[in-house]
DNA sequence: GTCTATACTGGGATAGAC
DNA sequence: GTCTATCCCAGTATAGAC
């Protein structure tokens, strides 16, 4: 039907899209070169510009779609949802999840904000304000109606945000832990961080030690 | 007594590495040149091999001569503490505190581990390890001593560093909060994230809302 | 749409005068 | 120790053949 990316010929842009991603998340957006990426890509330098206007063009495509694709993600978790603890659980499960799935998308657009002109900075920052604010706003009901022992909620807000969002520093498939685990620890760190004591008893048996 | 650093002539190897330190933390290692460097001291871009023989070796010498700080402020913030609790509370304390008085040394030390080749990559991570290391030895004992209810003590501490470093992303001097407010709302959310209910009381009169 | 080739700029680092 | 001047290479982006 559609004229685009239909058939199984090689999507060129799609393969520039996903090396410079990877790249960008080892390296540093600055550390990258476009030899670099069209190399990885198996393309010749000149042949990135059919596709993307410039560096910068490309940096910003990458964390727009990719932060498109967290805000549709994030509202269909929470979608049905109430009440803030269930509300914050959901979130903490979505977002930690997400990160484990998505590590190299969510390092550059934690990252590289700063690597982006003036206007990609701005519409992009505005898109992950809208993020921050979901959660700020689950965290300032629950402490509005007692249920949260927290200070200031937009800094409990960035706390989490930061903790959460840092499994993707040090998170390799195939380690020591399996992904089930991990994201409970950080459920749980998360309902604890605002005085809650645990979801749903031990939560999955807690066999973490033998 | 002494021959270096003594009188008040200019100290221009110092001034180098603080606007390096500025520089490197605003717009990331690869981004900035050793001509804008220069720009900032005040010198010529050659005046700057007088005083260290690479970028490379400059972005080794700020991170380790941070990192040595960190350990040594560390350990003198923890000397004498005893028991899980009090050290948790401790380290949160000194940590937060440490990254608001120096959140550019800290972003870097976070930051640009990547950016240091093989050689200094070793020596630094190792520092930044042995510090880690020290607040999972923290979470690992309270939780064998069943003070705190924890997942897995790595991940735990891994996920407590991220929350209170990332107070280095947002926190800018002369806001909306002082200094002692976000240390105790970060203090709060690191005792609670283990489990615990808040360390004494309301601590320092729960005056945030009016 | 990809290639080769190239324009042009800016990067790290060095040499030698002062 | 700093300066000016320069080397050499890597970087982004473009032009034009195929």
């Amino acid at each position: 039907m559609n004229s685009d990316a239909n058939t199984r010929r090689k999507d060129t842009r799609g393969e520039i899209s996903g090396c410079a991603l990877r790249l960008f998340a080892e390296r540093g957006y600055a550390a990258v070169s476009m030899r670099d990426i069209a190399e990885a890509v198996g393309v010749r330098q000149g042949a990135i510009y059919n596709h993307f206007a410039s560096k910068q063009e490309l940096l910003a495509e990458l964390m727009t779609s990719h932060l498109e694709a967290v805000l549709r993600a994030h509202e269909a978790a929470l979608a049905g949802v109430a009440g803030p603890v269930a509300r914050l659980e959901a979130f903490a499960r979505f977002h930690v999840g997400y990160h484990l799935d998505y590590p190299a998308d969510v390092f550059i657009a934690y990252m590289e904000l700063r690597s982006l002109e003036p206007e990609g900075f701005r519409r992009i920052n505005a898109m992950r304000s809208r993020y921050e604010g979901t959660l700020r706003a689950i965290l300032a009901e629950g402490a509005a109606a007692g249920l949260f022992s927290i200070g200031d909620p937009a800094v409990h807000a960035r706390a989490l945000l930061a903790m959460l969002t840092g499994v993707t520093v040090w998170y390799r498939e195939g380690g020591r832990l399996d992904r089930a685990t991990i994201i409970e620890d950080y459920v749980r760190a998360t309902l604890q961080s605002v005085g809650l004591r645990m979801p749903r008893g031990g939560d999955k048996e807690c066999s973490t030690q033998p």
